[in-house]
DNA sequence: AGCGGTGGTTTACATCTGTAATCGGCTTGA
DNA sequence: TCAAGCCGATTACAGATGTAAACCACCGCT
């Protein structure tokens, strides 16, 4: 488990992501609306997440459905721990502190924030 | 600029972000405290950051003096938003919440960033 | 029964990445 | 001055990735 997802693989995922199970075609209808891709393209990138087991198939009469194996979700958590992890020595603070003063961040963003963080505490 | 900087040239741009600049076994030397690479390896690697232009060298006598030409704060920068575009929409808040969801932050943690938001208010 | 479409599998091929070895030139000690 | 090093540049080569085309089997239509 866990082999690492590319970038144009990730396209795959998102969609299958969204909805699921797909067939292949329909995986590509739906991808067609991001990038310009071949159905033979969406189907190469569909046997590989099928083989890094991201993704999972089963017989529907004579075509496959697919459906995500791995959550958004916990893709989603290692992605972000591994940024931190190599850019902030794994610890949050300064990546919200770095994030937060890049991108400006509006009175109405911070007050969200605090209100979550608030509800965190106890 | 702004070519893509791969996993093991990181590690050579962290070795030119604590110091430089550096001689090519300079830099050979202290990145050996992380990975197990060959001299060999690790010119391969400043070719190409030099080639990307996130690296920059200047002769001193006959050999070379390496320096990054991308500041880590831009670089860390420029993956961090790539991270919150991909997964959270661009939006900080959803990052924040997931992250503060997963690794369960101590209070003191909490403290520390709602003090931080509330300097950025004003 | 033959044919075209539908769908998965195999093959293709350029580029990028990881990881080096080798080559060729310049320098310096013997 | 000649061989031994040091150093950047060139070449190497396998695996991952982006992007497809070609191939092959089967099903429904004519």
């Amino acid at each position: 488990m866990s082999e690492r997802i590319s970038e144009a693989e990730l396209a795959v995922m998102e969609v299958l992501w969204e909805e699921a199970p797909l067939t292949a075609t329909d995986v590509a209808g739906r991808v067609a609306r991001q990038r310009d891709w071949s159905l033979a393209t969406v189907k190469t990138l569909l046997s590989r997440l099928v083989a890094k087991e991201a993704v999972g198939h089963h017989l529907d009469g004579r075509r496959f459905l697919y459906s995500p194996l791995v959550e958004r979700d916990a893709y989603v958590t290692r992605e972000s721990r591994r940024l931190v992890d190599r850019f902030f020595g794994g610890k949050l603070m300064p990546l919200v502190a770095h994030l937060a003063e890049q991108q400006s961040l509006s009175d109405d963003e911070i007050a969200q924030i605090e209100k979550l963080l608030r509800e965190m505490k106890s």
